[in-house]
DNA sequence: TGAAAATATGAGGAATCCTCATATTTGCAA
DNA sequence: TTGCAAATATGAGGATTCCTCATATTTTCA
């Protein structure tokens, strides 16, 4: 076993930049790379996305791309590491100052609003995390942020209920979450009529077991 | 636009086997693809597992394997179907003759372990419905099939409670059903311990939905 | 028995990801 | 300024994999 050089990709993990882009010049391409990849993932999807196709639009050549990425799916995590950072910190300060039931009923019903409306507006989001080319090393992702996120809720719960399990809080938290996100995939894919009808079923069923009857 | 003749391919329609086997030869040889199939796929993976390797192990050539699977998403889609056809037999029995609440809960709850059971006993199985090359198709098969599952939980809720609105009955029993899957497969992913009780975690909650308090 | 239908075969076409040897540009120390 | 090392750029082509198709063999059945 070696250390790796500089962040060479391994088994399923998820493939960072291959090299950090340091000058000017570069920098500005790679940020087209990424424009023209997220272009092309709202107009096609990840699946169809091709690297020369990418390369083509963003002005580069294919060698180019792949010296700042290692592979295809290292560009796909690089734009999902952007919504993750982006939308964590809107859950975060949602729950924030969250310090009675009400609060927490508004607080969450809002957050869902957010979240269903963020995946309605965003088909770079809606491809890279309800996608069919989702690789093991974005799921381990998306989960490591699902948790991320449910943290915020735990931390909710443990103020309001001071006194229950808190292992179980955070079981339950986790477990509203996914729920959640299920549910805002779920809704996108059955349309605008029914996934409305299911998103406020979620929330109603959500906030039945969060602050009660 | 024209009648298929056969059964092709279209857009990201599920694609049918290309041609039906029709003798006993055939039927044999099919069946043993269909085993190096699912063979490869628990070892590897649907991924991982190639056409090439599938046919060889089959004893068959690619040409063969073609034949009578017009992709590969068909050979995947074939074994799919089986454990679909199982699983809603098995469903459609345990709440066939439910009559009231407590049964209800019952029935229920011992659904829920048999699902889980099965995707924690058959690789397959959570390789194609949790994996990570599911494509377009097989996600509307599975919704339909998801669909069709809920349509029995409605029939019990309607039988229980007849005086409530029907479509807000069709909408949680849709719901609680996706989220009984989506757990299923979370758990799965997150390893046993935590899984069981991601799982107890949902039976609650959805046993409170279900039957009230 | 013989012809039509069904089945079998595998070389190779086509698409795509990614590598690598080579060329160019930039930053910076002398 | 100059020159050299590091960073960056390039695109032809290696490698892999899915799938097709012309051809050969086997089976069915009138």
């Amino acid at each position: 076993m070696e250390a790796s050089t500089v962040s060479g990709s391994q088994d399923g993990q998820i493939a960072s930049p291959r090299r950090a882009p340091s000058q000017q010049r570069s920098r500005e391409r790679v940020e087209r790379m990424l424009a023209a990849a997220s272009a092309l993932i709202a107009e096609q999807g990840s699946d169809a996305m091709r690297m020369g196709e990418v390369a083509e639009r963003a002005g580069v050549s294919i060698g180019s791309l792949y010296q700042f990425f290692p592979d295809k799916r290292a560009i796909i995590w690089a734009l999902a590491e952007r919504y993750t950072v982006q939308s964590q910190a809107c859950i975060s300060a949602a729950l924030a100052d969250v310090s009675d039931a009400e609060g927490l009923r508004r607080a969450f019903s809002e957050l869902v609003d957010i979240y269903y409306g963020l995946f309605l507006a965003e088909p770079v989001m809606r491809d890279i995390w309800s996608g069919t080319q989702a690789d093991k090393a974005l799921r381990e992702l998306e989960l490591a942020d699902s948790r991320a996120n449910a943290e915020f809720l735990t931390a909710v719960l443990k103020r309001l209920r001071p006194a229950a399990d808190s292992a179980a809080l955070e079981t339950t938290a986790f477990l509203i979450w996914q729920m959640g996100e299920a549910t805002v995939r779920l809704a996108i894919s059955v349309g605008r009529q029914e996934g409305d009808d299911l998103v406020a079923a979620y929330k109603r069923m959500a906030l039945r077991e969060l602050v009660g009857e």
